[in-house]
RNA sequence: CGGGAUGUAGCGCAGCUUGGUAGCGCACCUCGCUUGGGACGAGGGGGUCGCAGGUUCGAAUCCUGUCAUCCCGACCA
């Protein structure tokens, strides 16, 4: 390609609207233009990238039995309505209205379409097992898409569907899976980090998140917080949403402190833990604490020793609730009749919901955390007033569950050394999703004895654009991006300091017709422009290679550059040619 | 959904307080000059100042509404 001819522009300076750095050289490089909020235009650099990334997903999905089709982007509300999602999905299902006022929506996932695929054309176990998948546009519409490609509404993603008859067969599916994805991580250039998590609106029992972790705290693109132990034979390591963690033995009971006996006590002012345990002079860890969460639209009260803090997906998988929000403080008072501060589990059942929440009485689960207090502080539901002295016998049994919030240092559930945490984008993720859709949509087949039995299914994501985000993440500097030579838009970018210079041009083509004989993706920068520039603008938009043809041509030699090393050679132009061959011929086909 | 900020040429911004012919840098076009890390000179093209109302002789500027974009929050009671 002529970089004359090439459709970008590249520009001087950082686009005012973006934070993380993927975002800002993406679009300064040239590489993507907004449309709309999260919705981007892929420009012919960046979706050469696309293209690479999206073939090394499909050689190695194909390469572990994986089939490739395509389903369609738009889908009918009916199959949402079997699967049970239309009404659990939210305000991320983009939903629209045909001209018939048929409900459609755009395929934010494919759990329900390819469940009604397989219904129709899997009919006996002898078909199983079987993985299909494509590579296609999703749209979600997100509460807060930011950060350019990296959580955009508009994305292009890899998603995978098994089918088998058994959970063992399901295990070995999703083990196939996890191989696959490393290599594919491995082969884009990123070094990726499986960890547990929870498995959200798609549902299913196990599922793990494919992570590019982010050791940089000022760096924003790491949206999730990771848990892990650095123990290699253990290898633990969850999203913040799933992860366990063993505690220290802790004082938990306020006989200890003198409150041995109920009785309620005044308390002015003491709106934060601090400030409570400060005044009755005693540790968090004889106060349990209360939050109150909006989940579904019921009132969830949330109870845990109060020196820990809730992991909100927990507590919304507690309860069984779709979407969760802690509840406004004006909204609290209404129902409890205390400022926040002081509402508490005692005669829970009797406080009246409001109408515009469903529910007749307060749904309450309390973390493990919680079960072993004796003696306990609790808020008395009357603003400046706590109970002392509390008892699990003074109260309605709650639901015990762990709606805990790890923290680093916290030991490894698994071999009890200390977690660690840091920030990971998540590029990838896979989850055994068992019966839950086929049973839904009574998707089922014929098994060896002629019995119905619904599919085992398991489902497999990878963010395609946001495989190229994090690759940029992690390989840039503060010239550009550095692209990995599997992913990069083009291998080399061959540089005539003067095009003016017949010798320099000539040279300069000669080897650019011998790489694009050699099927090297080759660039040559012919624009009449100094060598300042078109030397910044290889390096922004991240070339792995440059040959540089220039006055030492005229002692017969050019020079050859790494972009990711910085390595400079000055080698004969046949050597250049020969070496940048050598570079890449494992990623030519 | 709550809070904050911003909308002026493709990009980055000034002008607004105090209403009076729409500006700067980069990018783009032409000519000259220059050619190893975003040169220089001269000339040029491009904007109904987000949109809609209002006030006024006159609105980018003041007022009202609306839309969009970005950030923070949606968390520790």
């Amino acid at each position: 390609m002529k970089m004359s001819k090439l459709f970008v522009q590249t520009l001087r300076e950082f686009p005012s609207d973006a934070e993380v750095i993927s975002h800002k050289l993406l679009v300064r490089a040239g590489y993507i233009r907004k449309l709309a909020q999260g919705v981007y235009n892929y420009m012919p650099l960046m979706w050469r990238v696309l293209k690479k990334v999206e073939n090394i997903v499909r050689e190695e999905m194909d390469a572990a039995g994986a089939q490739e089709m395509l389903m369609p982007f738009v889908q009918p509300e009916e199959l949402w309505q079997e699967s049970g999602r239309w009404n659990v999905y939210g305000k991320e299902l983009m939903r629209l209205k045909d001209r018939h006022g048929r409900g459609m929506c755009l395929g934010p996932t494919h759990e329900e379409v390819i469940t009604a695929v397989a219904r129709e054309g899997i009919k006996s176990y002898k078909q199983l097992p079987v993985n299909l998948y494509q590579i296609q546009s999703k749209f979600r519409d997100e509460v807060r898409p930011r950060y350019g490609l990296l959580r955009g509404r508009e994305f292009i993603m890899k998603d995978a569907y098994s089918f088998d008859s058994s959970q063992e067969g399901l295990e070995k599916s999703y083990a196939d899976m996890a191989k696959a994805y490393y290599k594919i991580f491995e082969r884009c250039g990123l070094e990726t980090k499986a960890v547990q998590s929870d498995s959200g609106a798609i549902g299913g029992a196990v599922s793990h998140e494919y992570m590019v972790l982010i050791d940089d705290n000022e760096n924003n693109a790491g949206e999730n917080d990771v848990f892990f132990c650095k123990n290699k034979n253990c290898g633990y390591a969850a999203n913040a949403n799933h992860a366990v963690s063993v505690l220290e033995a802790a004082e938990v009971d306020g006989a200890k402190f003198g409150f041995s006996e109920f009785k309620k006590v005044d308390t002015p002012d003491t709106t934060t833990i601090e400030e409570l345990a400060a005044f009755l002079k005693i540790p968090a860890t004889v106060i349990l604490k209360s939050m109150i969460y909006v989940a579904d639209n019921r009132i969830v009260m949330a109870l845990i020793r109060a020196d820990k803090t809730f992991e909100e997906t927990k507590v919304m998988n507690a309860v069984g609730a779709n979407e969760i929000r802690s509840a406004a403080p004006a909204e609290l008072e209404a129902i409890f009749g205390a400022s926040k501060g002081f509402v508490g589990p005692k005669d829970i059942e009797q406080v009246k919901i409001p109408e515009e929440y469903e529910g007749e009485k307060i749904t309450v689960v309390a973390d493990l955390t919680a079960q072993e207090m004796k003696n306990f502080v609790i808020g008395a539901n009357e603003t400046d007033k706590h109970f002392t002295g509390v008892n699990w016998s003074d109260l309605n049994t709650p639901v015990f569950a762990d709606i805990r919030l790890v923290e680093a240092g916290e030991k490894c559930p698994d071999c009890g050394e200390p977690l660690f945490v840091t920030k990971g984008i998540e590029v990838g993720n896979i989850f055994q999703l068992g019966t839950k859709y086929s049973k839904a949509m009574n998707a089922v087949y014929l098994d060896e004895n002629g019995k119905t039995q619904p599919f085992i299914m398991g489902c497999y994501g990878i963010g395609i654009s946001r495989t190229a985000a994090a690759a940029v993440e992690r390989h840039h500097d503060e010239w550009g991006i550095k692209w990995p030579v599997a992913i990069a838009p083009y291998h080399v970018d061959i540089v005539p300091v003067n095009i003016q210079d017949e010798l320099q041009m000539k040279v300069a083509d000669e080897i650019y017709e011998k790489l694009l004989s050699a099927k090297v993706e080759a660039v040559l920068d012919d624009r009449d422009e100094r060598a300042g520039v078109k030397f910044k603008d290889a390096d922004l938009i991240g070339f792995p290679f440059r040959i540089t043809v220039g006055k030492t041509i005229n002692e017969g030699f050019v020079e050859f550059k790494v972009r990711e090393t910085g390595e400079v050679f000055k080698v004969k132009p046949e050597e250049a040619v020969e070496k940048i061959i050598e570079y890449i011929k494992p990623y030519i086909k």
